[in-house]
DNA sequence: GCCAACATACCGACTGGTTGGTATGTTTCG
DNA sequence: CGAAACATACCAACCAGTCGGTATGTTGGC
């Protein structure tokens, strides 16, 4: 065990990961860059990760693991109607999207559409979180669709997914234009869905 | 002048690259590899393309032209109602959900997600590829919206992109889950909003 | 009609730097 | 001490890009 307030190797290594990683995406990562931005030595990587797929397998559960913490704290668990649960984790995501492109997207994200063929281990652990996270959402969506008596087509968890899906397609709007603005209005379009599923007749417009 | 019939090395790297990039990913695939896969020497690929990234550079057009003509030829273009037109774009996308991930999943948002810091030039390449895209969809978008009457506090531009953000998002839920299942289903709930958004009568659920 | 001059398309061996990974110390802590 | 946690030195494979060369037109002057 490493001495506690003091952060071990591996814990910078991960912690490098992240950025690193997002920012050139994971094949043009290299080891070497790895270690530097952690200022830790080449040795050390390897005395903790048996390769680099196997510290990304490592950093995509370490992503797991942070994003747990900060959805997990946030307050948008506050309400006691599940739909604003909902629309708060939406509006929660939203607020978010601050600074840099590289700070804000997805590691498990980015490093799926590398390695989903070539990496299969890689895939696993990218599907497990971003499944695992969707999952979170699942009895709120469920609390609220019962607590409005609907018997919807779909199921909670494909909307939980295609939470997922339309965050994950927000970031790669922002990569493309180089800003964040694309990508809040396509939350927006996400979080105007949501109400006219839950809510189809207070957010009619009028004619 | 190449020779007409027969297929010019440019022309087969450039098509040699759009299916090893959406594989492999672009920074994981070796020029090697792309000379390899279309069947030229090294010689010709340095010939045709300055670099690695100006072949990614030609790669993005030649993608955007390649989806351009199928898409300008698909036959959800008929309809009279403008909405029809929109939602048919909707289930052509999604019936275009076939066979092998790597063959139904989009190059320039796997390129920009690995080099939207690192290359510009690939930036902007993939950019003017989606919003290009987006931008064909924004007239009947916005006929749907002068046909209803509406006045919504959103733009035709920014329902065209986030309907390119979903289907980018669905690419990564597919590749993440090793199959098109989530992703179908992701774009159902993209038609679900279409309809809610510009017939909330009639797909109004009965209680 | 003919040939020199030039242009385009392509070939493939080669290079110099890089990369993931290894082998072998050294230090730290219980 | 002894083992885990690092550090240093090193390597073989790989990779983008280069370069001299060939084959096949194309152009223009006479």
């Amino acid at each position: 065990m490493p001495r506690a307030g003091r952060k071990d190797a591996r814990s910078k290594l991960l912690d490098a990961a992240l950025t690193v990683i997002r920012t050139k995406g994971y094949s043009a990562t290299t080891v070497d860059e790895l270690c530097a931005a952690a200022g830790v030595t080449k040795g050390a990587f390897f005395h903790h990760f048996r390769s680099k797929d196997d510290l990304a397998v490592a950093a995509a559960d370490h992503w797991s693991q942070m994003t747990g913490a900060l959805f997990a704290a946030a307050p948008y668990h506050d309400p006691a109607d599940p739909l604003d649960r909902v629309l708060g984790y939406v509006d929660f995501r939203r607020a978010l999207l601050k600074g840099d492109v590289a700070g804000f997207t997805c590691l498990v994200g980015t490093m799926v559409q590398e390695a989903y063929e070539t990496v299969p281990a890689i895939r696993y652990a990218c599907d497990r979180s971003i499944s695992g996270h969707a999952a979170t959402l699942e009895a709120d969506i469920q609390a609220a669709i019962d607590s409005r008596g609907l018997s919807p087509d779909w199921t909670a968890q494909s909307l939980a997914l295609h939470m997922q899906a339309v965050l994950q397609g927000a970031f790669i709007l922002a990569k493309a234009k180089g800003g964040a603005a694309a990508a809040a209005d396509s939350i927006d379009h996400l979080r105007r869905y949501l109400e006219l599923l839950f809510r189809p007749d207070e957010s009619r417009q009028p004619d």
